[in-house]
DNA sequence: TGAAATGTTGGGGCG
DNA sequence: ACGCCCCAACATTTC
């Protein structure tokens, strides 16, 4: 008797729901991982995404390999029928996996776990992606929340998550191993070696995740409420990508949270912390897409479809590639590219740009972002950019309108983070480093620039743009 | 997890 | 002493 654990976004071997029922029957075990991305529809994973699953699948294979065991790899068309042939390859007889969430994803698993049972196996799913599973919060009148406060407080209301399980000291394995693909068979690395620059900003796995999230707790726990909106300092857990492929689960982030807060003499009030918060909103936006499985294309608020979109790929490259004359967002875009993330009221303000003043639907920015975040998350993104655009679940009003410099005197007052990622503005006066074209030509000269040339004017003039937003809006009925 | 426009208040300068 | 104006600071409304 052996049995397939199933790894998904679940790449770690604690608190791994899954692999800690498949080590109670005390036998072999085969641990799996199939890449099979046309299965993802038209969200299939992006370049940078990619990059992040290659270097976590060879961190868990390695952490599983010192328990004894090896990481199964397939590259395949069809998960249903790889499952089967790995199966039957080596003597399974149940299979196991943790939960995915997303609609096409879960629909699917839905059909697998029928098949198999069909087939003859014992087939188990298990929750060690969310804190609260999405069918277990609804509102007094059985409807899925579309508020964050009370949802939030719903979730409170509630028992603790358990504590996690730790990982296991040995795995026993099969006697011969099931074929594996090699991990560059999956040909997730980028062909070019523009992803390289990451690993001086990243490091995948569980270990790093572990290590990132001490380090948070020690360091910028305590002021995280003001200083997380300073795109400048490092007052963010960076836990995102490890989040979205389960390197560390939620369960260990909270009870991670509350030991260090009960060690500090918090023993009450860690669980209406900000970072937990956050936390929050991640179950949020799974919550959302579960019970409105459309969102990732359409709006939530209906009458947005009919919103009048401009289609303009210039001021699309112009906002991609970070050359819109307005320094917050060229950093913002610039950070994205060359490091796979972005600090997040730095998203918002790209995200304010690119709807609110170049008119650009939000799906634009939505995939842009899909693309280029290394945590890249349907759910999280999807929340996201429904927010900014105000056609979401307790969205920003439309009329809510982002002036990027305001933001930018505000977060960033001494330019240190547009220095960081503009660096050819750099030399400019911490008074114009916000915004260069206010700048005198002798200002403009003898910090070496030349506008139009080699920093652009701003592609569009914001009070305007910001009138014709309204504008936009008006057209609209509730 | 906005920003701009508009309204209100109160202190101080001044005749 | 008083009314008037100005304007900053703050509050409220509007988009």
């Amino acid at each position: 008797m052996t049995t397939l654990v199933w790894f998904r976004q679940d790449l770690r071997l604690r608190d791994n729901a899954a692999l800690t029922a498949a080590l109670q029957f005390g036998e072999p075990i085969v641990p799996l991982y199939i890449f099979a991305p046309d299965e993802e529809s038209i969200w299939r994973p992006g370049a940078a995404s990619r990059w992040w699953l290659h270097h976590s699948l060879r961190q868990l294979d390695l952490d599983l390999q010192n328990l004894g065991v090896a990481l199964c790899l397939r590259n395949a068309q069809n998960t249903q029928a790889e499952l089967l042939r790995v199966a039957r390859e080596c003597g399974i007889t149940r299979i196991l996996w943790n939960r995915r969430y997303e609609p096409a994803i879960s629909a699917r698993d839905q059909v697998i776990k029928a098949a198999l049972s069909d087939a003859g196996f014992t087939a188990i799913s298990y929750n060690s992606a969310l804190l609260f599973e999405p069918w277990s919060i609804k509102n007094k009148t059985g409807k899925p929340y579309q508020v964050f406060s009370p949802f939030w407080r719903q979730c409170l209301s509630l028992p603790d998550p358990p504590e996690p399980t730790p990982a296991p000291q040995r795995i026993q394995s099969v006697a011969t191993a099931p074929h594996s693909h090699e991990l560059d068979e999956l040909k997730l690395l980028p062909r070019l070696d523009w992803a390289d620059g990451f690993l001086a900003h990243w490091t995948p796995g569980a270990a790093s995740a572990h290590q990132c999230l001490q380090q948070f707790l020690t360091d910028s726990f305590e002021h995280y409420q003001s200083n997380r909106d300073r795109p400048a300092l490092r007052a963010t857990s960076r836990l995102s990508p490890y989040l979205h492929f389960g390197e560390i689960g939620p369960r260990e982030v909270w009870h991670a949270t509350r030991k260090f807060a009960q060690q500090n003499g918090q023993h009450t009030t860690w669980r209406r912390s900000h970072f937990l918060f956050e936390l929050g909103w991640r179950e949020f936006a799974h919550h959302l897409l579960f019970y409105f499985p459309d969102t990732p294309a359409h709006p939530l608020r209906t009458n947005y479809a009919r919103f009048p979109w401009k289609s303009d790929s210039g001021t699309l490259k112009a906002w991609q590639r970070g050359v819109t004359g307005y320094p917050i967002v060229d950093a913002g875009m610039r950070e994205l590219w060359h490091t796979g993330w972005m600090h997040n009221r730095v998203r918002m303000i790209t995200g304010s740009f690119l709807v609110k003043d170049l008119l650009l639907p939000w799906q634009q920015g939505a995939q842009w972002f899909w693309d280029t975040l290394v945590d890249a998350d349907l759910a999280s993104n999807t929340l996201g950019w429904q927010w900014v655009a105000g056609c979401g679940a307790d969205a920003a009003p439309y009329f809510r309108i982002f002036n990027p410099t305001t933001q930018a005197l505000k977060f960033d007052p001494q330019g240190v983070y547009v220095r960081r990622w503009v660096p050819e503005i750099a030399q400019l006066p911490d008074s114009f480093i916000h915004q260069p074209w206010t700048a005198t030509p002798e200002v403009l000269k003898s910090a070496g620039i030349t506008l139009g040339k080699t920093y652009p004017f701003p592609i569009v003039q914001h009070d305007i743009a910001r009138l014709e937003a309204l504008a936009a809006l008006a057209t609209l009925q509730p």
